[in-house]
DNA sequence: AAAGTGACGCATT
DNA sequence: TAATGCGCCACTT
């Protein structure tokens, strides 16, 4: 990482993992909701940037969709079928095919 | 150096 | 209700 040109980045991608590490199994969050956590609920793109660029990591970034819940791309992992395989065996529940079940999985802290 | 792009989200048309 | 535009910020070409 280069603190000299991108200092402020360095520190929100922490923030991120620290939170994506957090989520408990069964339970999903939104990108809009870490950005706010982190204090601006304008770097919603960000942490989908953050993740991207972790995909798959030490971080469970499958548990995090977007506001309505859809799952991300077919680009990460290996694709959104795995992902919603991963979520189910969790036991986050699904609105239909792509869509996690946010009115009972959504994790706030 | 400038413009285009993107794991997003919200307001407006 | 659906489509489009804009803000945000780092990356790529």
């Amino acid at each position: 990482m280069d603190y000299t040109t991108r200092p402020r980045e360095f520190n929100f991608n922490q923030k991120v993992y620290e939170i994506v590490k957090k989520i408990p199994k069964g339970k999903v969050t939104t990108y809009g909701s870490i950005a706010k956590m982190l204090g601006d609920p304008h770097l919603s793109r960000q942490v989908g940037w953050v993740l991207h660029a972790n995909k798959s990591s030490e971080v469970p970034c499958h548990r995090v969709v977007d506001r309505t819940g859809r799952l991300a791309p077919n680009f990460a992992f290996d694709g959104a079928e795995e992902q919603r395989r991963r979520l189910e065996s969790e036991g986050v529940g699904f609105a239909d095919e792509i869509h996690v079940d946010l009115n009972s999985c959504l994790w706030q802290e």
